[in-house]
RNA sequence: CGGGGUGUAGCUCAGACUGGUAGAGCGCUACGCUGGGGGUGUAGAUGUCGCAGGUUCAAAUCCUGUCACCCCGACCA
């Protein structure tokens, strides 16, 4: 008797949310530990996902007119210290380079040898090399604006780590521009503060709040952080990306300056923005389920699997044959502007087994075709937004011509499925017993509250419940003045309260 | 950096209290029966028991030291 395993993975969200996770990771085989502590291996699954997200919004940022470029991996140290506020919010998780050179040592191990005359810093953010690098690129006001992004690796030397969602080295683009004037800078903050929304909601099919940071929660150095957020299926906040405006801070402490227009000597205004392979996770926690991961179409690393299913080993040639011309049938369509992509999985391991590896893998659409479907000309569809069960046969020519529309359907659909969800977890909340409860005795979620401005609310508040505010919502005057929902202060409007990551 | 814990096969772990020639399950390899819910039979391969000392005729097991990792806190894209 084979024992009855009702989920692809164990243990369920319910049960266990954390490891759920882990395991969801692990079976799709996005991503594994190293043996380097707090660092991941992304395995070619995550990876191509990660590739597909690069592409979609290295297009964004090309055609909001930026380009892109490389700067070092190592940062003096003496940068670093230029920027009051930056140090503080990195000096304790940096890595550090202190030694170049490796040499024998008396019981045949290799000791750091050449010490630096200044250590280097792996950065963990690039503000400060590259300032200093624009410092010498700008003079004039015909210089500006600098509109580059770099797609890098930044180590963070982080306490605790989880896959994806905190590693101590991670992937990310970060967009470094410099501007004439303040307005300049801050549109530009906004504006791709909207290219990362439309790309979460668009590609990813995870919906975001926009709105800007409280001071506690800002970058360090910042004026101001805007932030996208995401509520994950455990109730809990996902800072999925974020916008900073700078204002003069970095700009000053770089020496970015410029001959003006009217002949003045000015210091510039600086903007910076990143999104990260956390944005997987996110992925990840908006709509995996206990099946394993469910890939978003737009950034499904391949879109449909083909399964042959040979029951007789006469029939192997025949089967994969058409497999194979349905493939190309498949590949000649497009969607979403690219063609739609096809692996044909002919591994000579059972099918059940087979079968359940890409669930668990996410792809979108799954295709058995047997001896019945061959001789029909027919496959047999199931769909990764579905039920397992809930798998329908249909005529080649029939789904093949409708694959770019079914795509574009699960697409919605998960995008509608987490919109409700976050809907669903969302909710005002006007006095402190209800607060309370939402978050303790409730599952949590978004709680839009009044908050009073001051630091000492915020605080309070994180100490007993461990909820922070999320953001402070562009539009959250319209909603209308109301009182602090601890101190019964007034306030101008309702902020995002939640748990998070 | 505080408190707790664990290092044994690729993975998850038993064996340790009471020293006596290294184990299980999963995975892996080969062949067969299978194949549309992840099945199954037979035959295999795999270890400096984290590292270094000590006690002993004998150490995975006892002792000392050391390193690494994990969990709970404080800190974070």
């Amino acid at each position: 008797m084979s024992k009855q395993v009702k989920t692809a993975i164990s243990p369920t969200r319910e049960e266990n949310y954390p490891e759920w996770y882990q395991q969801v990771v692990r079976a799709a085989e996005l991503a594994e530990n190293s043996d380097v502590r707090g660092c991941m291996v992304i395995k070619p699954w995550g990876y191509a996902l990660w590739e597909n997200i690069r592409t979609a919004l290295d297009k964004y940022f090309k055609d909001t007119g930026h380009v892109n470029a490389y700067f070092p991996l190592f940062i003096p140290l003496s940068y670093l210290e230029k920027e009051a506020e930056h140090v503080e919010g990195f000096a304790k998780e940096c890595a550090v380079v202190t030694h170049h050179r490796l040499e024998a040592g008396p019981n045949g191990k290799l000791i750091p040898a050449g010490e630096l005359e200044e250590p280097l810093v792996v950065r963990p953010t690039s503000e400060t090399i590259i300032g200093a690098t624009y410092a010498k690129w700008v003079q004039s006001y015909r210089d500006l604006p600098i509109l580059i992004n770099q797609w890098a690796n930044v180590v963070r030397w982080e306490m605790r780590t989880r896959l994806f969602l905190r590693t101590a080295e991670f992937l990310w683009q970060e967009g470094h521009t410099v501007h004439e004037t303040s307005e300049e800078a801050w549109e530009e903050t906004v504006k791709m503060l909207k290219v990362y929304k439309q790309f979460a909601e668009e590609y990813m099919a995870m919906p975001v709040l926009i709105g800007e940071k409280t001071a506690g929660e800002r970058f360090p150095g910042a004026v101001n952080t805007l932030c996208i957020e995401a509520l994950m299926q455990d109730c809990k906040a996902l800072q999925a990306g974020t916008s900073h405006f700078l204002g003069q801070n970095f700009a000053k402490s770089s020496g970015i300056q410029f001959q003006s227009r009217e002949g003045q000597l000015e210091t510039a205004w600086t903007t910076s923005w990143g999104v990260s392979t956390r944005l997987i996770g996110g992925m990840i926690m908006t709509h995996a389920d206990d099946d394993g991961m469910i890939m978003p179409p737009r950034l499904a690393p391949s879109h449909i699997v083909i399964l042959p299913i040979i029951r007789k080993d006469s029939d192997e040639a025949a089967i994969l044959k058409y497999c194979n011309e349905t493939a190309a049938l498949l590949r000649a369509q497009n969607y979403a502007g690219r063609p739609v992509e096809v692996v044909v999985d002919s591994r000579d391991i059972n099918a059940g087994e087979k079968g359940w590896q890409w669930v668990k893998k996410g792809i979108p659409v799954r295709v058995e075709i047997g001896p019945r479907d061959m001789e029909n000309e027919a496959v047999y569809v199931a769909r990764r937004d579905k039920g397992a069960k809930e798998k329908y046969g249909q005529s080649r020519a029939e789904f093949v011509s409708s694959i770019a529309d079914v795509l574009a359907d699960m697409q919605k659909n998960l995008f509608d499925r987490a919109f409700t969800f976050r809907a669903e977890n969302t909710r005002e909340i006007d006095n402190w017993s209800d607060f309370v409860a939402f978050f303790k005795e409730g599952r949590g979620g978004f709680a839009l509250a009044h908050w009073d401005g001051t630091e000492e609310t915020e605080k309070k508040i994180n100490d007993e419940l461990s909820v922070t505010i999320r953001c402070i919502p562009f539009d959250c005057e319209q909603g209308g003045a109301g009182k602090c929902v601890l101190s019964g202060q007034p306030s101008k409007g309702r902020v995002v309260f939640a748990k998070s990551y």
